[in-house]
DNA sequence: TACAATGACACA
DNA sequence: TACGTGTGTCATTGTA
C-alpha cells in the first residue's frame, strides 16, 4: 500500500505501508505528484490510500493516469461513525477533514451555559503544529485508527468489504464522471422538436405545443387567464368550475371529469421535459457528444450514489433515445431483475423466499408456492412488506406473506421496531443508517420505522450493486470498454462492437461474483437481463 | 432582491 | 387499480 498526500507546489509526499497501517520504508517528496503516482501504478500497482478519491482522482484521469485499488479515508471514517452511531456529531467529519489538508480543526462550539474560558485552556486546545504541517502523518494515523475500529465492528470481514467497495465505487464514480455518457445532441433535438414542436425565438420563452396547450386550456376554463404552470392557479380556476381538489398532482387530476384534465395532463408531462431535460439543458451538460454528470459515490445514507447537476439519475426514459453509441461501438446495459426482494431472502435467511429466489422470476415462483398463481399479488405483498404499506388492498397479500414466509416477515419488522424506538439499524455489510435526533411518537416515529424497514433492504442492494460496479470495472481493465453509466440496479458499458460479447460476459459473472461475496452460498440467485443494444432507449 | 419552503414529478 | 422507501431539479410562492 502506497499513502498519498498532495502538496500545494502541485508535487507530493509518498509512504509506503504495510497494511495495519504502519511504515514500510522511508516518505519521499515528488515534484511532479502525477508522474510519479503514474510511475508507482505501473511498476507495482499497490492500493491506493489517499484522503478523498473525489479530490485526488480527477486530476490523476485527467493527465491519463488509471489507478486499480484505493481506501478512501473520508469515505470509510463517514462509515465507520455511522456505524458508531456518531454520524451527526457536528465535528467529528470537519475534524479528520481539517488534518488531511493541514488546516487547523474546526473548534468546538462553546456550549450555551459555559463560563468564559482562561488563555491556558484556548492554549491547550490549538490544533497539534505537528499534525498541522503534516497531512502524510494525519493520514497515515487516520488510516491506523480505522484498522483498528474496523477489527472491533461485530462483521470485520463484512465491514471490510463495504470499504472497499465503497472505494472502488468512488475510483467508478470519477471515472464515469470524467469519461461521460455518449449523447447525440441532434437525436436529442429532433425528438424534443418532435414531442414539444418547434422552439421559441425568444430565449426562455415556451415551445409552439406548450403555447398551444395553453390556449387551450384556457379555452377549457371559459377563457379564463390560466397558467398550466402553477399549481396554486390551477387549483383556484377548478373551484371556480365549482370543483374543488386537494392538490393538482396527476393522479388526483385523472379522476376528475372536466375538459381540461387531458390537456393538463399532457401540459404538465410536456413541461416538465422542457424545463427539466430540454434545450438549455442539453447546453449546460452536453459538450462533445457526451454528457458529463458529477457522481457523488456514498452521497445517499443507504449507500445509492447522488449526482450533482444534470439529474444523471432521472433521465427520462423519452430522452434516452439521445443516448447512443458511437460509430462502430456498441452498449451493454444490464440491469439486475428483482434485485430488493431477492436481497430480502438472502439477508433474512428466509428458506421459503430464497427457493423462490433461486429461479430467474421471483415474483412468479412466490405467486405459484402462495398466492395461487396470482404474480401481481405476490408482488404488491413483497413490495407492500418491504415498503411499510399498511393499508389499501396489500393487505390480505400482506397477511398470506406474513404466515408463508414469517423469516422474511419478521426481518423487516423488527428493522422497523427498532427505528421506531429511535434505534439503529445496518446493511449486511454493516453500513448504518443515521441515528435519531429526538425520541419519537406518534407519526414521525411510525416514518422513521418505515425508513428502518426500507433501508435494511434498500442499503444491502446498493451494495450489491456497488460489488457488481466494481467487479465490472476490474474485469473491463485493460481493455477499452468504459463503464459509463450506473443508476442504482443498472449499468452501461460502451464498448467496440467487436467485443460486446465479451463485455456481457465480463458483467454477468461480476453479477454472479457480487451474489457470492456477499451472501456465500445461499441459494439466491441474482440474474441480470442484459441487452447490447446501439440506443439506450433500445434496452430490453 | 435573495433565499427558503413547497409542490410536482422524473428515476430506482 | 389504491401512495409505502430513497433521491434531484425546476417553478412558484412566501418571507426577510
Amino acid at each position: 500500500m502506497v499513502a498519498v498526500a498532495p502538496t500545494e507546489d502541485g508535487g507530493g509526499r509518498l509512504l509506503r505501508l504495510c497494511d495495519d497501517g504502519t511504515a514500510d520504508g522511508d516518505e519521499r517528496h515528488v515534484a511532479d505528484l502525477v508522474r510519479a503516482a503514474d510511475a508507482v501504478e505501473r511498476v507495482e500497482s499497490p492500493r491506493w490510500l489517499w484522503a478523498s478519491t473525489a479530490t485526488m482522482y480527477p486530476r490523476l484521469l485527467r493527465a491519463g493516469v488509471r489507478v486499480g485499488r484505493c481506501h478512501d479515508v473520508e469515505l470509510t471514517e463517514a462509515l465507520l461513525l455511522g456505524y458508531e452511531g456518531r454520524y451527526g456529531e457536528p465535528r467529528a467529519l470537519p475534524a479528520i477533514w481539517a488534518r488531511l489538508r493541514g488546516l487547523p480543526v474546526p473548534p468546538d462550539p462553546p456550549a450555551p451555559d459555559a463560563a468564559p474560558r482562561d488563555q491556558d485552556a484556548l492554549f491547550d486546545d490549538l490544533p497539534d503544529a505537528a499534525a498541522l504541517a503534516d497531512p502524510l502523518g494525519a493520514l497515515v494515523e487516520a488510516y491506523a485508527d480505522q484498522v483498528a475500529r474496523i477489527a472491533a465492528v461485530e462483521h470485520p470481514g463484512r465491514f471490510r468489504l463495504l470499504v472497499a467497495a465503497e472505494s472502488a465505487g468512488a475510483l467508478v464514480a470519477a471515472e464515469m464522471g470524467h469519461h461521460g455518457l455518449p449523447w447525440r445532441a441532434d437525436v436529442h433535438d429532433e425528438l424534443l422538436r418532435e414531442l414539444l414542436g418547434e422552439p421559441s425565438r425568444l430565449a426562455g420563452a415556451p415551445p409552439r405545443r406548450l403555447v398551444e396547450l395553453v390556449e387551450r386550456i384556457r379555452a377549457a376554463f371559459g377563457g379564463a387567464r390560466v397558467h398550466p404552470e402553477s399549481p396554486a392557479d390551477l387549483l383556484r380556476a377548478f373551484s371556480r368550475e365549482g370543483i374543488v381538489l386537494p392538490s393538482t398532482r396527476a393522479w388526483v387530476l385523472r379522476g376528475v371529469d372536466h375538459p381540461a384534465v387531458p390537456l393538463i395532463l399532457e401540459f404538465k408531462e410536456l413541461h416538465r421535459l422542457w424545463t427539466a431535460h430540454g434545450w438549455s439543458w442539453r447546453e449546460q451538460w452536453v459538450r462533445d457528444g457526451r454528457f458529463n454528470p458529477e457522481y457523488v459515490a456514498g452521497g445517499v445514507v443507504s449507500g445509492r450514489w447522488a449526482t450533482r447537476g444534470g439529474g444523471a439519475l432521472q433521465i427520462p426514459k423519452v430522452v434516452r433515445r439521445a443516448v447512443v453509441a458511437d460509430e462502430g461501438w456498441t452498449l451493454v446495459v444490464a440491469d439486475a431483475a428483482q434485485l430488493e426482494p431477492r436481497v430480502l431472502a438472502a439477508v433474512a435467511g428466509d428458506t421459503g423466499l430464497a427457493t423462490a429466489a433461486a429461479t430467474g422470476d421471483l415474483y412468479a415462483a412466490l405467486a405459484a408456492d402462495a398466492f395461487d398463481g396470482d404474480r401481481a399479488r405476490a408482488k404488491v405483498a413483497l413490495l407492500g412488506a418491504m415498503y411499510g404499506q399498511t393499508g389499501g388492498a396489500a393487505v390480505p397479500a400482506l397477511a398470506v406473506l406474513q404466515a408463508r414466509f414469517p423469516t422474511a416477515w419478521q426481518y423487516v419488522e423488527r428493522a422497523a421496531r427498532t427505528g421506531e424506538s429511535g434505534g439503529l439499524v445496518r446493511s449486511w455489510l454493516g453500513r448504518t443508517c443515521p441515528a435519531s435526533d429526538q425520541r419519537l411518537s406518534g407519526e414521525r416515529a411510525r416514518a422513521r420505522g418505515r425508513f428502518t424497514r426500507n433501508f435494511v433492504i434498500q442499503a444491502t442492494a446498493a451494495e450489491w450493486a456497488l460489488i457488481l460496479l466494481a467487479g465490472v470495472r476490474s474485469r473491463l481493465a485493460g481493455t477499452p470498454a468504459r463503464l459509463v453509466f450506473f443508476q442504482h440496479d443498472e449499468v452501461l458499458v460502451h464498448a467496440p462492437v467487436g467485443a460486446a460479447d465479451e463485455v456481457a460476459d465480463a458483467v454477468r459473472a461480476a453479477g454472479e461474483q457480487a451474489g457470492r461475496l456477499l451472501f456465500g452460498h445461499s441459494t439466491v440467485r441474482f440474474p441480470l437481463d442484459v441487452s447490447v443494444v446501439r440506443c439506450y432507449a433500445d434496452a430490453a
